[in-house]
RNA sequence: GGACCAGUGGUGUAGCGGUUAACAUGUCUCCCUGUCACGGAGAAGAUCGCGGGUUCGAUUCCCGUCUGGUCCGCCA
């Protein structure tokens, strides 16, 4: 059967007079009694018909797939919102292919139905332009990275699904074996150790699109079941490793939305992110950074009884407006959870510094805090403090995007992007003990091994985060590959060398074969998705 | 594991002690020759998630439960 003559999206002024055959969904129809337009819909776009005796047509509706013969022609008045709008088709004759039922939910551009209809009705929401072009969007990232490796030499492997678990991290998918009946395969969290056999197999360049598992609660970014552009290489430094994954990066950014990225991406260490930001993620599409606060803040918050071993403020210009009694409310709800008992704001209004907390500050220091403070009319200063720094950062932090999205400040045309760097390689658990910040095979910085003896929570990792709008976009390190570092992380970590045989014996062995000096990263293609498709939702992004 | 929010015609929402349960959109019927979110007239369509309680009376208040969402924990 013939199907089709041209697709839709394509017929121009250049057309007129074809005679062409066209098949899609009914978009929507309108009649006008002796003269009917039908919006004909295909993956390429839509095309208005134009029937001129409707009653000789059959009965069409909503999403029916139809067929048609006609003639292209000019329209008297062009519709600019449509590529195709300087034409139209002229039916001649029209088949209806299929029919459909009344619609769960509209589908157009913006579709009336919530998220689970969506979802139920998935194959309706996909026929959706926004929809289609999110996939085709996540296709063609794939495809850049595709090219971009295989510019650069690499290999693409598969490893295998049905693997080994290994401790730490996520919770394990677990899959029932079939010949070992109560022993259970787990699905990988990522391919890890796998990639690094490749390194030590030889394969100096790998990656792969590789699907991870990990079974832990979902949050708007994250899915138990995504897909990491995971890759791996031997004998390129951090710095040089890094710059060849911008590279990549770059070239993804440009091909597929043509936005250029800077060169070199902007570093920041994660101490400098923490301290201004309060997150190893900030998003730097708006700066508003954390600030230390005056000390006479911080004498008068002994003086009123107030938590002080640590105290950070947030400077909102021109935010009094804006921060209503209601919005600092919600505020002080949302930080109780993190243990923060309340938040003291500073504003300054009818020429003077106000808040209720001055009456813990010495009549004569207030001058000194309101040029400290530097605060202009309109200006607004937030203060918080907890025992713990990293929870008073956390909350902070995520307050100062709170403020940044009420002052609107977030420039959503903006790509912002950095690596953040120097991670430390461990943290410690509730119990005191060393854990590992990344994860037990990263390599140490140079410069720092001899601190792994006497302070080695100091020490930092050579770690990464790539950051993009405030999401985790990609995260890696070079790796351990000296047998006797290795074996000194794995006793700070409180391992016995039976632990380690029982638990990565397996692995480690491999490491008595001349292991190559080897490092890695791991996009999330979810995530570059969202950002590149402009969601916030990681739904969105998958089909 | 915890907190919060939401479940009302097909869809999206309003109503929050007594309503003929409202609006938009969709659906159906009729009218319409230049629409492009077509327009006009009319109609149908809801035991207000489920169970219990309070009350003269519950969609509305309370308790429980289920479902969905967001967040905290968790995600080396």
């Amino acid at each position: 059967m013939f199907y089709r003559s041209h697709v839709n999206g394509i017929l121009r002024l250049k057309d007129v007079g074809q005679k062409v055959t066209l098949i899609g969904w009914v978009q929507r129809k309108r009649n006008l009694g002796s003269l009917m337009f039908i919006d004909l819909r295909d993956r390429s776009g839509i095309v208005q018909l134009m029937i001129k005796d409707p009653t000789k047509v059959p009965d069409i509706k909503n999403e029916f797939l139809i067929q048609i013969q006609g003639i292209v022609s000019k329209k008297a008045v062009a519709n600019p919102s449509l590529s195709t709008g300087e034409i139209e088709v002229e039916v001649t004759t029209l088949k209806v292919l299929n029919e459909s039922d009344a619609l769960p939910l509209i589908v157009d551009d913006v579709t009336d139905a919530g998220e689970d209809i969506r979802l139920q009705y998935r194959y309706l929401d996909l026929r959706r332009r926004p929809m289609q072009e999110i996939l085709m969007t996540r296709s063609k990232i794939v495809q850049a990275f595709h090219s971009f490796f295989a510019k650069h030499d690499f290999t693409n492997v598969e490893t295998p699904l049905l693997t080994l678990s290994t401790p730490g991290g996520a919770r394990d998918f677990l899959v029932p074996s079939r010949l070992t009946p109560g022993s259970f395969y787990a699905l990988p969290q990522s391919p890890q150790i796998y990639k690094q056999l490749l390194m030590i197999g030889g394969f100096e360049r790998y990656y792969q699109i590789a699907r991870c598992f990990r079974d832990e609660d979902l949050r708007a970014d994250r899915q138990p079941d995504f897909t990491q552009i995971d890759v791996e290489t031997s004998f390129l430094s951090q710095d040089e490793f890094l710059s060849l994954m911008e590279e990549a990066i770059r070239d993804v950014f440009k091909s597929v939305k043509g936005i250029s990225l800077p060169q070199p991406f902007p570093r920041l260490s994660y101490e400098t992110a923490m301290a201004l930001y309060g997150t190893d993620k900030p998003d730097l599409r708006f700066d508003l950074p954390l600030s230390n606060v005056p000390n006479i803040i911080k004498v008068a918050y002994e003086k009123a009884g107030f938590e002080s071993a640590h105290i950070k403020g947030l400077k909102l210009a021109n935010a009094s407006n804006m921060l209503s009694r209601k919005v600092l409310d919600e505020w002080v709800t949302f930080v109780k959870p993190f243990g923060i008992k309340g938040l003291v704001t500073f504003k300054h209004d009818q020429g003077q510094l106000q808040s209720s907390f001055l009456k813990f500050v010495p009549p004569a220091s207030v001058e000194e805090l309101t040029r400290l403070l530097n605060l202009k009319p309109g200006d607004v200063y937030v203060v918080a403090s907890h025992t713990d720094m990293h929870v008073l950062n956390t909350a902070m932090g995520i307050l100062r995007t709170r403020g940044a999205k009420l002052l609107n400040l977030v420039d959503e045309k903006k790509v912002a992007i950095t690596w953040v760097t120097d991670f430390p390689l461990f943290d410690t658990n509730e119990e005191g003990q060393l854990v590992a910040a990344h994860h037990p095979f990263t390599r140490p910085q140079d410069d720092q091994l001899s601190l792994l003896k006497t302070q080695p929570k100091k020490v930092l990792a050579q770690a990464y985060d790539l950051v993009i709008n405030g999401y985790e976009a990609g995260g890696g390190s070079m790796r351990i590959y000296d047998k006797v570092i290795q074996k000194q992380i794995f006793a700070l970590l409180g391992m016995s060398e039976e632990t380690i045989q029982k638990k990565f014996g397996w692995f480690i062995q491999a490491f008595n074969y001349g292991t190559p000096p080897h490092g890695g990263i791991a996009f999330g293609l979810d995530r570059l998705t969202m950002i590149l498709a402009g969601t916030d939702n990681i739904k969105d992004v998958i089909a």
